[in-house]
DNA sequence: GGCCTATACTTGTATATACAAGTATGTTAC
DNA sequence: GTAACATACTTGTATATACAAGTATAGGCC
């Protein structure tokens, strides 16, 4: 058991982060690692007050909140476990495609049809909350799956929160991972519809008359200033968004 | 501000719920009720230490459980407050289609086109993780807004769950109110997609040739048994999920 | 007026301690 | 063999206390 703790030399008790966080990074990062395995048991909360010399009440609300959070299972009078399948805390999760096509075993390849810096359109100053003639970049792409095409993405960034976006090479690195890097949103929205899909679109998707797509529009904050708003557009035979989750009481309104 | 507060005759210490999560409670339903409004400042952690008679960290834990529901929000060194606009903890809330309409300020209808026990198809056998030939309750019906169908709901339900279900009379309540009524979910599966509807939805929905469906698929667990199972079929012209909501760390992945 | 400072109040975090209650295991009594 | 019991370990909750740090306000100084 020693072995699974004594590598928690990475909590420093005077660094700025409160250290119940330090607590939960370092957790987060051994079952992202896999060198805790889904079902291993995890140190009890007093192992770890010994290993890592803090209050049991620290670790107690790191261990907690990773519950919360879905990461891990506790068992009143048994102890602590890494969850089996980590719970989806949205039924959207903010998954690079590659990553996500990657997973499920296929390969991924994606396109770059265009990057450009534009001028804002009415509707989308709006929606991304720009002054009135503010410049955006653009970036479309289509997304493959095994050679076969499965989401086109339309985004917009705004280059006041992201400058470098435009020298980007989007060949090498989705936009997705790229963003991902670049910061934390603060606030998401998503909408989700079916349509049916233009002539450009039906092409790009390469799809049959008259089926519909899934599309999924997405606006993303930080710091109060809308980030990328981004539109995804999905074959509707070929895609679905699913997620399975535990509820918690706040999960229902 | 002692008005505010007084009113929390309803913390039993000795009852066995615990008293963080009567707090949380107590707080919740004043939110609900109106009885403090968006943007209202809550009693200060001290004001509840003396009103209820119960340590800082028990209200500080209530709070801050709120505070990751989004229902209230902190500010270091000022207060708490009533959050403006309760986040949305997943894209698709178990909502009752009845209040979503009402709340847009249509009208709600609904009309039951048929509520009977069936044998569960192969499929359905295995998506409720059933035993062969278990018969199950079927619901179907349409829900309408301002006299224009919304929602065609396809349910399953589990007999041994909910054996009333068959009982009861959906003209009055929504399947969904009743189910919520019923039982707290543990664990929900969504999916959702863009399909083509057949001939038949196309005529409940009264929707034009060719217009795509968004079809979103929830399957609801209780105690490891899949409670309902429902196909919501909604038109794409008429209808979109949507939702907006902070992020925590824990949110993407 | 404008600026600084002291002060009071707030939330955020960390600790030590205590008891309750669930789980598994080993032991004893029958 | 089996049932009852004791024990050790686990998580769950509650408390009292302490200090850090952010916010607003009042008062004094220039």
């Amino acid at each position: 058991m020693s072995a699974l703790i004594d590598c928690f030399d990475d909590i420093n008790k005077s660094a700025p982060e409160p250290i119940y966080h330090q607590i939960k990074q370092a957790i987060e990062d051994r079952i992202a690692s896999g060198e805790w395995r889904a079902g291993q048991k995890l140190p009890s909360e007093n192992d770890l007050v010994v290993a890592l010399d803090v209050s049991r009440m620290t670790i107690n609300r790191a261990l907690r909140e990773l519950t919360q959070a879905g990461l891990i299972k506790r068992v009143h009078g048994l102890g602590s476990f890494v969850a089996e399948q980590p719970r989806h805390a949205s039924l959207i999760e903010l998954q690079d495609i590659a990553l996500e096509i990657e997973n499920s075993g296929a390969s991924h390849a994606s396109k770059v049809l265009s990057l450009e810096s534009v001028y804002a359109s009415p509707t989308v100053t709006e929606l991304m909350q720009l002054d009135e003639g503010a410049t955006l970049y653009r970036l479309r792409a289509v997304h493959y799956q095994d050679e076969l095409p499965l989401q086109l993405e339309s985004r917009y960034v705004n280059p006041a929160a992201m400058p470098d976006f435009i020298n980007q090479d989007f060949t090498r690195m989705t936009s997705t991972a790229y963003l991902l890097q670049q910061f934390k949103p603060d606030e998401m929205e998503h909408r989700v519809r079916a349509i049916l899909p233009d002539q450009q679109t039906r092409e790009l998707l390469t799809m049959a008359d008259g089926q519909p797509c899934l599309q999924l529009t997405r606006r993303t904050w930080k710091d109060e200033q809308v980030v990328t708003y981004v539109t995804l557009t999905y074959p509707g035979d070929r895609y679905e968004l699913g997620a399975r989750y535990a509820t918690d009481e706040y999960q229902l309104r």
